[in-house]
DNA sequence: GAGTCTATCGCAACGCGTTGCAATAAGCCA
DNA sequence: TGGCTTATTGCAACGCGTTGCGATAGACTC
């Protein structure tokens, strides 16, 4: 990191580890949050300008969910995506082997290679088709 | 429309004809200007508002794209999905028969049925693997 | 340790989108 | 047409996220 000329400083660190306790799924604002509670002298643009930061490194990823809000993770040791349903809000997630046949479909029918990281689907869970149909 | 108590306004007419005439997709902000260019007492909350009522109404959907701005269009013949390239910013549309087997894997994988409106995908695109792999 | 360079920070302002509330006006009925 | 009900509008304020800029402070050299 300091081989790109970049430098390691307590609030990187602070930011990095609340993200690393937010186990699972954040949004911006609330790690924001978190991050304010733990030093109130932080300031929203420097946790967004970190977190760019640490996905940049390839520590973190984020993406959008139903409402267009922004959401982080650690980068874990299974990258995975994710799938919301529109009727109750339920989200399962994606590991690379459940999400293999999507992603070499997606391939087929367009040539494109999606990322697993940014896959974030919406339709309807189970549940709620059979409600549905009732 | 009446029937569900609603009423039909100019301003509904404009935002509708607008939305029309940006023939593909526009970003609710593009929208936004395009409206109040023709009329500048429109504001954006009715805007956006009107645009909610389109989509609930079946007229028109929104997705977000990458960078969770919305994008709307209006619904055409065939419902479709999105595929963009994290590279190059290229962006592919899905028509129904080319997101079928998409949407089975999905279905199997997961038991979810995905939702082609708004089904948007990140990846590469073929001539940025390419480059990519020089 | 002192000096220099520059990455990072805090602040302030902006852009997009949303929401609450009072004023307006559309539609309905007599 | 005149009066009533209430959906819609405009305004103002908010929330999330981003950007520009001057000030701060980290890292490196001597």
């Amino acid at each position: 990191m300091q081989a790109r000329g970049q430098r390691w400083t307590e609030q990187r660190q602070l930011i990095a580890d609340v993200l690393a306790a937010s186990d699972g799924h954040a949004t911006g604002a609330e790690l924001v949050e978190r991050v304010r509670a733990a030093d109130p002298s932080a300031t929203p643009s420097t946790v967004y300008r970190t977190l760019d930061l640490l996905e940049e490194l390839g520590f973190a990823t984020h993406h959008h969910g139903l409402d267009g809000r922004e959401t982080y993770h650690l980068e874990g040791v299974v990258a995975h995506g994710h799938v919301h349903c529109q009727g109750c809000g339920a989200e399962v997630e994606l590991n690379a082997d459940l999400a293999q046949p999507i992603l070499a479909a997606i391939e087929r029918a367009t040539g494109y290679v999606a990322d697993l990281d940014h896959l974030s689907l919406q339709g309807r869970c189970p549940s709620c088709r059979a409600a549905a149909a009732r």
